[in-house]
RNA sequence: CGCGGGGUAGAGCAGUAGUAGCUCGCGAGGCCCAUAACCUCGAGGUCGCCGGUGCAAAUCCGGCCCCCGCAACCA
C-alpha cells in the first residue's frame, strides 16, 4: 500500500489552542483526509512542544511541577480531535520517552558528526521580558518594551549547533528542489534568510538555570534548548531510530506549519538532518495568520478567538468550513463573527442544506422517495468530472479556498438548473421521464458534493448521504476511483430526508 | 539601503498584458420545490500615487506613499 506521511508542528502548551492552530491542523486534516481517499496509509502526527523555559516559568506560576502542568495542556490538545473531527493516528509529546530517548541519540549523531561543540556564549536578558534579547532588538540599547531597566549580561557555557557549515548544501538542495517550500514565495524567503549567511545557534542551556529539558547526553549539567528538542518529533514520532521499518516506509514527510516556523522548518531542522545523515523532508507547507478584526490576536488585548468556543457555538463542520474557504490560501486572513455568519448563511445554510432539501422535497413528492431512474446524458456528469480534476490539481498546491469555492460553483449549478427546469411544473404536466432525469441528476450531483466535501466537511459529507440514502464513507473500503463516476447512485433506494443540515443564523 | 506580505466597487477577496471579476450587502423583478431560502437583471471601481516600456498595463520596469507581520525558540 502507498504511504503518506503529514505533520503539524507542535503547539508549545503554555495556552489554550486557538484558531491558528486549528486552521493548521484542519488544513493537515484535509490533506490526510484526501490521501486515505486515494487509498494512501497515513500516518498523521500532531502533538505538544512541552519543554523550554516559558513553561518551567507558567508551571511555577500555576504552582504545578512542569509535567503536571502539562499534562493538563496536552489534554486540551488532545480534545481537538473530537471537536474539529480530526483524523490523526498520532499524538506526540516532547516529554515521551521514546522521544527523550531519540533525540538523545540524534544529538549524538550530530556530535559524532562534528556538528556540536562547547563555547562560552553571552547574551543580553531583559529582566522584565524574562527573555534574551538580539542586538537588533534594541533600541538604544535597552529593551524598547522596558526601557528602565538596564539588561543583564548573561554567560554561560553552551553546547552550539554547527548551523554555519550547511549554508551550501541547503542552497544546493533548494535549487534542486523548487517544490520543497509552499507556497513560491516563502521558498525565496527562506533561500534569502540561507544566502545572508548562518550563525551557529546555541543548543543547550544549562541546567542550574532551566533545568526544564531534555539532559544532554554525557554531561548532566545540560539540557537541550526546546527547539532543538522539539524539531525531531518529525521521527521520532515515526520510532526512530528503533523502529527503521516504520521510519523508512512513511519518512520522509509533508510539515505544515505557519509562517513564523518557516525557518526553523525549512532550513534550521533540514541542517539538523544533514547532520544525522538523514533524509531531507519531502515538503513544508506554509500557512498565514489569522487576525481578529483586523487585529493580531493576543492576550493583552483580549481579541483571542478560541477554537473550542467556535465549535460550540456553530458546529465543527461550520469551523471547518470557514477556516479553509475564508483565509486566503497561504496568505493572513481575518477572523470576525460577522463574516463568519455571514459565510454560514450564504454558502451552508441557502447554498448547500438547502439545495439538499428542496431536492429531497421534490423526490419525496413526485417520486415516492426513492431515487428516480438514472440517466446517462447528464449535463452536471461533465461538470463533475471537471470539478474534481480541478480538485485534484489544486489539493496538490494545497489550495483549499479555491478548491471549495469550484465546488460550491457547482452547486450554484445545481440550484440554477431547478429553477430552469421547473420540476413542479413537470410534474403537473404529467412529464414523468422528464421530471425523473432531474431529479436524479440533482440526487446524483449531491452524492457527488458528499465526497468531494468528505476532506474538508466530513460531518456534512455524511449527513448528505445519510439523507439520500446511502451509507456514510467507510474510509478504509470507500473505491474513490469508481465512486467518482457518474451514475454510482443506485436508483429505487429510498432516501431519509432528516434535519436541516444547516438552519439559518440570525433570523428574526 | 534588514526580510516578507499587502493597498482592486460599501465590506471581504480573486485576477500577473488584450472587453475589470467573485462572495456578502444594496435596488428591481421572477418563482413557489425549499431554511424569508432559490433564479434573473441592475446600481456601484480613474485597480495606492508619479513616471517609463508596449499597439495595449491592475498586470512589466523605476521611484514614492501608506498598512500589516517577522527580525533567529509564540500557529
Amino acid at each position: 500500500m502507498k504511504k503518506f506521511y503529514i505533520t503539524t508542528t507542535l503547539p508549545y502548551v503554555n495556552a489554550d489552542p486557538h484558531i491558528g492552530f486549528a486552521l493548521e491542523v484542519i488544513q493537515a486534516d484535509v490533506i490526510a483526509r484526501y490521501k486515505t481517499l486515494q487509498g494512501f496509509e497515513i500516518f498523521f502526527n500532531t502533538g505538544t512542544d512541552e519543554h523550554g523555559t516559558k513553561i518551567y516559568e507558567k508551571a511555577k506560576e500555576s504552582k504545578l511541577p512542569p509535567e503536571k502542568y502539562c499534562d493538563e495542556y496536552a489534554e486540551r490538545f488532545k480534545k481537538l480531535k473530537e471537536k474539529l473531527n480530526l483524523t490523526y493516528n498520532n499524538f506526540i509529546r516532547t516529554t515521551d520517552d521514546h522521544h527523550i530517548k531519540a533525540v538523545q541519540k540524534f544529538w549524538k549523531k550530530c556530535q559524532e558528526n562534528g556538528d556540536i561543540y562547547k563555547r562560552n556564549y553571552k547574551a543580553k536578558y531583559c529582566v522584565g521580558c524574562e527573555m534574551e534579547k538580539t542586538d537588533s532588538e534594541l533600541e538604544n540599547g535597552r529593551c524598547p518594551l522596558h526601557p528602565n531597566r538596564k539588561l543583564e549580561i548573561i554567560e554561560e557555557e553552551n553546547y552550539f549547533f554547527r548551523f554555519s557549515k550547511y549554508q551550501k548544501p541547503l542552497l544546493d538542495f533548494y535549487k534542486k528542489h523548487p517544490d520543497f517550500v509552499i507556497p513560491k514565495h516563502r521558498y525565496n524567503e527562506v533561500i534569502k534568510f540561507v544566502e545572508k549567511g548562518l550563525k551557529d545557534f546555541s543548543a543547550s542551556r544549562l541546567k542550574e538555570k532551566m533545568p526544564w529539558g531534555i539532559e544532554v547526553p554525557d554531561d548532566p549539567d545540560h539540557v537541550m534548548y526546546v527547539w532543538f528538542d522539539a524539531l525531531i518529533n518529525y521521527i521520532s514520532c515515526l520510532g526512530w531510530p528503533d523502529n527503521k521499518k516504520k521510519f523508512n516506509n512513511f519518512w520522509p514527510g509533508v510539515q505544515v506549519a505557519g509562517k513564523d516556523n518557516l525557518r526553523q522548518q525549512a532550513a534550521m531542522w533540514q541542517a539538523m538532518l544533514l547532520s544525522a545523515g538523514l533524509p531531507h523532508s519531502k515538503q513544508i507547507f506554509i500557512h498565514g495568520f489569522i487576525t481578529a478584526d483586523g487585529q493580531k490576536m493576543s492576550k493583552s488585548v483580549g481579541n483571542v478567538i478560541n477554537a473550542s468556543d467556535l465549535v460550540k457555538k456553530y458546529g465543527t463542520d461550520a469551523t471547518r468550513y470557514f477556516l479553509l474557504r475564508e483565509i486566503p490560501d497561504y496568505e493572513d486572513g481575518d477572523f470576525t463573527y460577522k463574516r463568519f455568519e455571514e459565510r454560514y448563511n450564504s454558502d451552508l445554510a441557502n447554498d448547500l442544506g438547502n439545495l439538499l432539501n428542496r431536492t429531497l422535497t421534490m423526490i419525496e413528492k413526485y417520486c415516492d422517495g426513492k431515487i428516480p431512474k438514472s440517466t446517462k446524458d447528464s449535463e452536471f456528469s461533465k461538470q463533475c468530472e471537471e470539478t474534481w480534476k480541478k480538485i485534484d490539481e489544486l489539493m496538490k498546491v494545497y489550495k483549499f479556498s479555491q478548491i471549495l469555492e469550484e465546488v460550491f460553483r457547482l452547486l450554484s449549478k445545481a440550484n440554477q438548473y431547478i429553477d430552469e427546469k421547473k420540476p413542479w411544473e413537470l410534474a403537473k404536466e404529467n412529464e414523468k421521464e422528464e421530471l425523473e432525469k432531474v431529479l436524479y441528476n440533482l440526487a446524483e450531483t449531491l452524492r457527488q458534493f458528499g465526497i468531494m466535501l468528505y476532506p474538508f466537511i466530513p460531518n456534512t459529507s455524511d449527513k448528505t448521504r445519510e439523507q439520500l440514502g446511502l451509507s456514510e464513507i467507510d474510509i478504509k473500503d470507500f473505491d474513490f476511483e469508481k465512486e467518482k463516476n457518474w451514475g454510482e447512485l443506485k436508483s429505487g433506494i429510498e432516501i431519509k430526508k432528516g434535519k436541516t443540515l444547516f438552519p439559518r443564523l440570525g433570523n428574526q
